[in-house]
RNA sequence: GGGCGCUUAGCUCAGCUGGUUCAGAGCGUCUGCCUUACAAGCAGAGGGUCGGGGGUUCGAAUCCCUCAGCGCCCACCA
């Protein structure tokens, strides 16, 4: 023990945690390579490239550290292996802003042009993020960073890409697909957020082809016929987009409805564009919405597209990539879509063809990235099967295999999986793993387009020589795919490639450290990333990709509300742990964060746990103390160290055992109060002053040495929670060798624990409670001791422990068997003992008194209740012994009480 | 529309298998203390019909039904 040295009273978590990480780091312990141990494998949740840390990340990171921290005090072979993602379209969009704010467009430069510049911007921005992680003191093995568009990542993309392909499991189609018309591509329906806006629904009139004419707005049979004021017979259609109407190929009706009962088979013209379109009958249209009418747009509405589909209608795309009017319109060409809308609404009123409009509020799908509405198109698209994939997916979560905590989320899980949908993989991007796919013209089929799909465009030109019989293609006929994949179509292998496990299958990383342990993200990803890692797994190692999901919950503020950049209400880690400490703000965050439930952030919380720390400084600092300069002990150890000593041993046995087990179940932030309480109120309130020798006197060498010894079990238990402190004030408690330390020291296993000390101790420090409360209420100092009179019969305390309620209390006798004090006194009971301090001054009897009869009042009414209760014929009848037993026991303690109760009354005359 | 979840102290939340570790923790509040480890501290105190109603049970914060309020996810009726 460094005993010698002079300590600050306050923690300076500054000066001390660069300094450790640096020392973890100079000795390689976060390294890890595959052994004979049990491995326990995390790898992160790959941050995007360009990101800085947020409170989400810190959440999410200090939880990997702990789990990954105690697997390795454990005596695993932990390895937590770091990177980061590309984020395909986040990426480009922020490097499309930056280039337009230099005035450069993306269209103006060519594709390896502004690749160049999105590598820079990756290079001058990339990988902050991890060395923000060091900070928090994640212990990753840094030697084994990753990137998803490495070499490496990017080959088994390809790789991947193909060997689907070949399998018939991605393929290339005409959808409809969410379509963001600034960034120019398709986004998954993951990446769409839908929005309620105020907006209109208008009612246009569709007249009937053949031109019939009616006399009168006839109602025939339930029929609601509309009829102009020239007898012209029309249809009313509803709908918020009428600009849509140069591409309506057919109107809907349910051949149900009594309504429109009159428009079966008929024929209606198109309002402005005078197109002659069908009356079909789908029962896919709602009888009740708007006229029961439907205009079926195929090319702009999903679900016209599955009409169109249905009744072989043709589809008319009238927009543009930019979602402004097609030439195929053939009308307001050029025009880009709100502002037609407002046109085409004008030029209907003009042409007596607008029945009505109404304000109508409907929910508009908006693109994740660029928060411009999406507009659904019609393009060839790639697309993932993942229906195979879903079908052995679902029952390894549904049978705890890959086990979810909290387990709500398997519920989430099998509902998407069973109404899974396609995966549309391409994006028509630049920054992201292209799409290997090539095309080329075949001369025999000139109106086909032809492609193959190859890991290379060498193989490529190999195969469509071998398909076409032609020796004579060459590299510069094929044109590669200009799209890139989906950036989650490399994330859904990360478990697998950070080991090589793709293009290297069975290799010795992958054999050892894959599946991995447990995965640490947000029940937000669960779809984009969990459940496809999980499909990905099996599919391409025939395992599962981890055995544990923890969810975490949302970091919001203290109102609840997201942290945004826009509200300013996002803390900046990196100053947080300036302030308080990298090792209190993980404590701040853990003591309040169950999984799975948002946690609301407070400053507050990492005051707490810088407060912490501060505790356990001091802790240290107090037992550094003891330790005699000269070396002398106190050779004498009492009763009462003894007692003081025994009952820690079990209290922390016991604090271990519940340690594991909520640690096993995940849960984490029960884990770090029960460390908290057990470190702040047994460690240092009770047990320390309980041992701690007066001023200017040595402690006995036993009581320090075993002192120290709980010291060291209660730093490694807290250490994967508070990394830096627990290594600091561990190197300053023994000589250490170099290299040496804490985080790799394996956790105190628990001993005996003596249950009976345990239950004496309580009974003890409540006594203790009881005094001190007394002293508080009668202003009585602290120094002064005062004298205890237990009434009537024996403390029931050991020698030992009762010395220590006199050390605690400041009691300087115990008088037992004790007659009640004629004289003032101030009376107190623990269980159904009675005990009385003798006082100087009168006291307010009448205060007293009051206390009493209280008292009495409530335990009569808890007497009441438990004799009714063994009064009921049912619950003796019925009630299992044990609990009927307690009863009874309970009912003799209160009478006992009581009866102690009634004689302190009495004793007050 | 479908699903999941929540409602317990002023605030944020624990409370798992129904029963003396059942009404808890932290923060905040109040009182007293600069007590030789710590004022970033110590000691003490107050604070709750467990959202409402009903049911099951000998016994319900806990299980079931129902109502009310709140949150999240999925779907997207033009």
């Amino acid at each position: 023990m460094n005993y010698m040295k002079e300590l600050a009273t306050r923690y300076n978590p500054a000066e001390v945690e660069d300094k450790w990480y640096a020392y973890w780091m100079e000795h390689k312990l976060f390294s890890s390579k595959p052994d004979s141990r049990e491995p326990y494998t995390i790898v992160i949740p790959p941050p995007n490239v360009t990101g800085v840390l947020h409170m989400g990340h810190m959440l999410n990171e200090t939880i990997q550290d702990i789990l990954i921290r105690l697997a390795r005090m454990q005596g695993k072979n932990a390895c937590w292996v770091p990177g980061t993602d590309h984020a395909s379209i986040a990426t480009e969009t922020k490097v499309i802003a930056k280039l337009a704010a230099e005035g450069i467009k993306k269209t103006d430069l060519t594709r390896e042009e502004f690749l160049e510049h999105a590598w820079d911007w990756t290079r001058h921005h990339g990988g902050i993020i991890l060395q923000q992680l060091r900070k928090l003191g994640a212990s990753c093995d840094w030697d084994r960073t990753a990137f998803t568009m490495d070499p490496l990542r990017s080959e088994a993309v390809t790789k991947v890409f193909c060997d689907l392909y070949e399998k018939g499991l991605i393929y290339r189609g005409l959808r409809m697909v969410n379509w963001d018309p600034v960034n120019r591509t398709a986004i998954s329906d993951d990446e769409v957020y839908f929005v309620q806006e105020q907006s209109k629904l208008y009612y246009l009139r569709y007249y009937l082809a053949d031109g019939e004419t009616s006399d009168a707005v006839s109602e025939e049979g339930g029929n609601v016929v509309h009829v102009d004021e020239s007898g012209r017979k029309y249809a009313v259609v509803a709908t918020t987009r009428p600009e849509t109407i140069m591409g309506d190929t057919a109107m809907c009706i349910n051949p149900k409805d009594p309504k429109n009962h009159w428009l079966k088979g008929k024929k209606v013209v198109v309002p402005l564009v005078g197109r002659v379109i069908p009356v079909i009958e789908d029962r896919y249209v709602e009888v009740d919405f708007g006229t029961g009418c439907l205009k079926v747009t195929p090319a702009h509405d999903k679900n016209d597209f599955m009409l169109g589909n249905t009744h072989n209608l043709p589809s008319i795309d009238i927009f543009n990539e930019d979602a402004t009017v097609s030439d195929e319109a053939g009308m307001y060409v050029g025009m880009d879509r709100f502002e037609v809308r407002e046109k085409i609404a004008e030029d209907l009123q003009a042409a007596g063809l607008m029945e009505k409009i109404e304000d109508y509020v409907n929910n508009v799908g908006f693109s994740e990235r660029t928060k411009v509405p999406i507009e659904p198109r019609l393009s060839l698209q790639w697309f993932v099967n993942l229906k195979h994939f879903a079908d052995f997916s679902l029952s390894p979560v549904m049978d705890d295999i890959i086990k979810f905590v909290p387990e709500k989320y398997k519920t989430t899980y099998r509902v998407w999986l069973e109404n899974i949908q396609d995966w549309c993989i391409s994006r028509q991007l630049w920054w992201g793993h292209r799409i290997p796919a090539y095309y080329y013209r075949d001369p025999e089929n000139p109106d086909k387009e032809a492609f193959v799909v190859a890991e290379s465009i060498t193989k490529a030109v190999e195969k469509v020589r071998a398909i076409t019989g032609r020796a004579d293609y060459c590299e510069s006929d094929l044109t590669q795919d200009p799209g890139a994949l989906d950036t989650w179509f490399s994330s859904w292998l990360w478990p697998i490639t950070l080991f090589d496990g793709i293009n290297n299958p069975g290799n010795e990383e992958i054999s050892y450290y894959y599946p991995t342990a447990t995965l640490v993200t947000g029940p937000d990803i669960i779809f984009f990333w969990v459940a496809r890692m999980i499909m990905a797994g099996y599919e391409f190692t025939g395992k599962q990709p981890f055995k544990n999901v923890y969810f975490t919950g949302i970091v919001r503020d203290s109102l609840g509300r997201k942290m945004s950049k826009s509200l300013g209400n996002s803390p900046d880690p990196i100053e947080l742990m300036a302030n308080f400490g990298a090792d209190g703000v993980r404590l701040g965050l853990m003591l309040s964060a169950p999984a799975g439930n948002d946690i609301l952030f407070d400053e507050k919380l990492c005051e707490t746990g810088r407060n912490f720390s501060n505790k356990l400084w001091n802790v240290f600092r107090l037992i550094a103390g003891w330790h005699p300069e000269n070396g002398e002990f106190n050779p004498e150890i009492t009763l009462a160290d003894r007692a003081a000593i025994d009952w820690m041993r079990s209290r922390l046995a016991k604090a271990i055992t519940e340690l594991n087990d909520l640690m096993e179940k995940f849960r984490i932030s029960e884990a770090a109060n029960l460390l908290y309480r057990l470190i702040r109120d047994d460690f240092s309130s009770s047990y320390l002053e309980m041992v701690k020798p007066a001023f200017g006197t040595p402690v006995n060498k036993e009581v320090y040495e075993t002192t120290v010894e709980f010291l060291d079990a209660l730093l490694r238990l807290l250490h994967p929670f508070m990394p830096f402190i627990t290594e600091e004030i561990w190197q300053n408690l023994e000589e250490r060798r170099p290299g040496e330390s804490l985080m790799v020291q394996q956790m105190p296993v628990a001993t005996n624990v003596d249950e009976s000390l345990l239950k004496e101790m309580d009974f003890a420090l409540e006594l203790i409670t009881g005094i001190r409360g007394v002293r508080a209420s009668k202003n009585l100092p602290q120094r002064d001791a005062l004298k205890l009179l237990v009434i009537g019969r024996e403390s029931g305390l050991s020698a030992g422990v009762e010395a220590l309620v006199m050390k605690l209390a400041n009691i300087s006798e115990i008088e037992v068997n004790a007659a009640k004090p004629a004289g003032p006194n101030a009376g107190l009971i623990v269980d159904t003992t009675e005990f009385a301090i003798p006082l100087a001054d009168n006291i307010d009897l009448d205060a007293e008194r009051a206390k009493i009869e209280k008292e009495i009042e409530y335990h009569s009414g808890f007497l009441s209740k438990i004799e009714a209760k063994l009064a009921n014929e049912r619950f003796v009848s019925k009630a299992p012994a044990n609990v009927i037993e307690a009863e009874r026991r309970k009912q003799a303690d209160t009478i006992a009480r009581l009866s102690a109760l009634k004689a302190a009354l009495a004793n007050l005359g």
